[in-house]
DNA sequence: GTAATAGTGTCTTTCAGACACTATCCT
DNA sequence: AGGATAGTGTCTGAAAGACACTATTAC
């Protein structure tokens, strides 16, 4: 029953994948197999299978998988870039995701995309640029005042650990004593019992989880931190 | 170069108009002229006009205008909803806005548009309750460390009337003292030197407005408030 | 003057950061 | 023992809330 006055409009999702390597925030990019922009480096994306994805999200998951080879925990939609000029096939529409995993996730699926440091970025086609910025943005913003930056740190993990990981998204020093407390109070870790991070010459540290509870959803900190 | 083995999908904007009347947060809804669900009370809406709009959000400011008749000074990308079974149409994306106004600016425009408290919705069609239940928790959630409120407040405006109007949107009482120091440390009002509120049985309020620079951009306050 | 709300000075409480101390491993 | 990092107790300073007080209008 759609009115066929209606201009067809291409519908796509692209996913921002990132990870944290080197105490630096990487983002996954593959190369173009297909024109626009055969061959050049950009986020991993597609069309909207209508036929096969029950929404975007889904199509973003079958994105993952066919391009990166993986599953993310975590996978929150960020924006939607839209526009006459953003593709050069015509008015388009850009369902964007963003997806947290460990280093050592993405490490074991295999070197299917390419890492790129988010603060030294190519040129990239479309605006797949505006697109990481605004996935960083929202990352650094969230995880002033969330549990976001777990999604980063493979489990088990320590809370040195977890600290470093919040440091890095954040780009700044963490204090210590109100980084344990903020944990404390957001009751989102458990302690693996018994289980302790040994092999450096100093005091062992206790390994901790994210309590099966808050596995995909956040916890929220009213006061930052 | 579009592959004709990528069926169509429906492309439309939703839009969340919001004001404050009696202290409540509400909703603008209206008829729905065509099929599917015509006659229904639902958010204004309508098709992308590839050929008319440079981008979605062009796409709002028109669906605005068209049918609530109306420029919203405040207008911010919300989400986007899509799947399969949201529209009885066929699989469709949805890019939803949402728009703030005073409560004067809607009466000027005219009643195009039916005005239903967020907290006593009628069963409305396609997911249009859970677009309105994201916006009113961005607008909530925002207006704990944001200046998004005053785009609800018609200027100029008083102190005590502004804070009236986060205590209605927050749902909870506003400490006096923190909430005037809190708007002196944002720095975004600007009084009306020797403009005074004045009519009631007591001291008349001074009169402010908004800086010009924080017209369209919102302050934040990084602990809340 | 009285009632009513606007606006401010100041005390108290709460919370984040600084610092120092203890704990426990490896060599 | 000595070095290194994990983990904690406690003090301090900043910021938010509570309360009380002054200011200025209408009647």
């Amino acid at each position: 029953m759609k009115p066929d006055s209606i201009p067809s409009v291409i519908c796509t999702v692209d996913v921002v994948l990132l990870t944290l390597e080197q105490a630096t925030l990487q983002v996954a990019l593959v190369r173009r197999e297909r024109e626009p922009f055969a061959q050049a480096l950009a986020l991993p994306g597609g069309y909207i299978h209508a036929q096969d994805d029950v929404d975007a999200q889904a199509s973003a998951v079958r994105v993952l998988r066919d391009k990166a080879g993986l599953e993310s925990p975590y996978l929150e939609q960020l924006a939607t870039f839209t526009g006459a000029v953003r593709d050069p096939r015509g008015w388009s529409v850009a369902v964007a995701y963003c997806a947290l995993v460990p280093a050592s996730l993405l490490a074991q699926a295999g070197g299917r995309v390419e890492m790129v440091p988010v603060d030294a970025l190519p040129p990239l086609p479309f605006d797949h640029r505006q697109i990481i910025d605004a996935a960083v943005l929202r990352v650094r913003s969230k995880s002033q005042y969330s549990s976001l930056p777990v999604h980063l740190c493979a489990e088990p993990f320590t809370l040195p650990q977890l600290q470093a990981v919040y440091e890095a998204v954040l780009g700044e020093p963490v204090n210590k004593v109100s980084f344990r407390r903020k944990m404390d109070e957001l009751d989102m870790l458990e302690p693996l019992v018994g289980a302790l991070q040994t092999g450096g010459a100093h005091r062992p540290a206790q390994l901790y989880r994210v309590r099966p509870v808050y596995r995909r959803t956040l916890s929220l900190s009213a006061r930052g931190l």
